[in-house]
DNA sequence: CCAATATAGTTGCATATGCAATAACTTGTC
DNA sequence: GACAAGTTATTGCATATGCAACTATATTGG
C-alpha cells in the first residue's frame, strides 16, 4: 500500500551493524539472565554489581562508580544496591573522607554467591562464546569493542 | 577484611570480553536513545520496531515476529505496539489466514517518522561507529557478532 | 468429526529503572 | 570564615517490561 520510502536507507551497512550489536547483546543477556536466575537466584544486574566489586582494589566502590560501571542512573543504582544489601550480598559503609559518599562492599555471602554465579557464567561462556569464536577472534572482538566503548 | 576468593577468575579473559560487550551495548544504546528522544520524540524501542517493519517484505509483521526480532516477550510487545498504534505510527490488521494472528503494518506517518529518525541515527553512527572503526573493521565486527548471534 | 494439544495475542500483577527534585555535604572564592 | 557552586546519594513518580494466566483460534490424531 505505502510506497517504500527509500530516501533513508534502512538496509544501510552501518545501520545493520548497529542493529546486529543490539540484537546480539539482547539475546545473550537474556539467555545468561535466565541461566543465572534459575541456577543461582540472582539477576544479571546483581551479578554485574558483584563482579565490579570484586574487580575493584578493595572489594568496594562508591555508588556513583557502580552506576557508571554498570551504566545505570544513580537513582536506579541506589535501589539496586538496596536490594543487594537486603539480600546481604553487599553492605553500605560510610566513607571517612567524604560524608556524602557511601562505600559499597561485597560481603562474604556476596563473594560466595559470586563464585557460584561465575561457575555458571563460565559454563555459559564455554557454550556461547568459546565454542563460537577462536582465541584470535575473541581477541579481535575485544579490540573492536574497546574502540566503540571509548567516550567520544 | 574479606580474603579475595580467587578460585573463580573474575578477571578471566572470556568474562572480561562478555562484560565489554554488555557495557559497550549499554553505553551506545543509552546515548542513541537520548538522541532519538530529544530529536525525534521516539524511544529506541519504537525506532527498532519501525525499522524491523520497513525491512520486512510488505512493511508488516505478525506480533510474534516482532517480539522475536526485537527480543522482547510477547506481552511486552503487545503493549509496545499499543503505544505505537496510539501514536498512529503503526496499525493492526486482521490476518486473513489465521484469525488468532495480527498483522502490524507501518503507516505513512510511521514511515515519515522513521525517515526522520534514520537521519538522526546515521549522524549518530558517523560519530560513534564510522569515526572509530574502518570499513574493514566494521566488516570484521559484523562477522564476529553474527557468529555470536546464531542460536545454539 | 471430535477431542486433545498447540499456537497467537492480550491482560493482571509485580518489578526494575529513569528523571527530576531534594537533602546533605564539600570545595572554591572572596 | 561565609557564601556560591558543585557533588553524592536518595526519593517520588511515571513508565516499560517480563511472567503467568487466560481467551480465542488452529492443528493433529483417533
Amino acid at each position: 500500500m505505502t510506497i517504500q520510502t527509500s530516501s533513508c536507507p534502512s538496509g544501510d551497512e552501518r545501520v545493520q551493524l548497529f542493529g546486529l550489536l543490539l540484537e546480539t547483546n539482547a539475546r545473550l543477556s537474556r539467555s545468561l539472565g535466565v541461566e543465572l536466575e534459575s541456577s543461582c537466584n540472582i539477576t544479571l544486574a546483581w551479578f554485574d554489581v558483584l563482579l565490579q566489586l570484586r574487580r575493584s582494589p578493595d572489594g568496594r566502590l562508591k555508588m556513583n562508580q557502580i552506576a557508571d560501571a554498570i551504566v545505570h542512573s544513580t537513582g536506579g543504582t541506589t535501589r539496586l544496591i538496596d536490594r543487594l544489601e537486603e539480600a546481604r550480598l553487599v553492605a553500605r559503609h560510610n566513607c571517612p573522607n567524604d560524608r556524602r559518599a557511601i562505600h559499597v562492599a561485597i560481603t562474604d555471602a556476596g563473594n560466595a554467591k559470586l563464585d557460584e554465579a561465575l561457575g555458571v557464567h563460565l559454563e555459559y561462556l564455554r557454550e556461547n562464546l568459546v565454542n563460537r569464536l577462536s582465541d584470535d577472534e575473541r581477541e579481535t572482538l575485544a579490540q573492536l569493542l574497546t574502540k566503540l566503548n571509548r567516550p567520544a
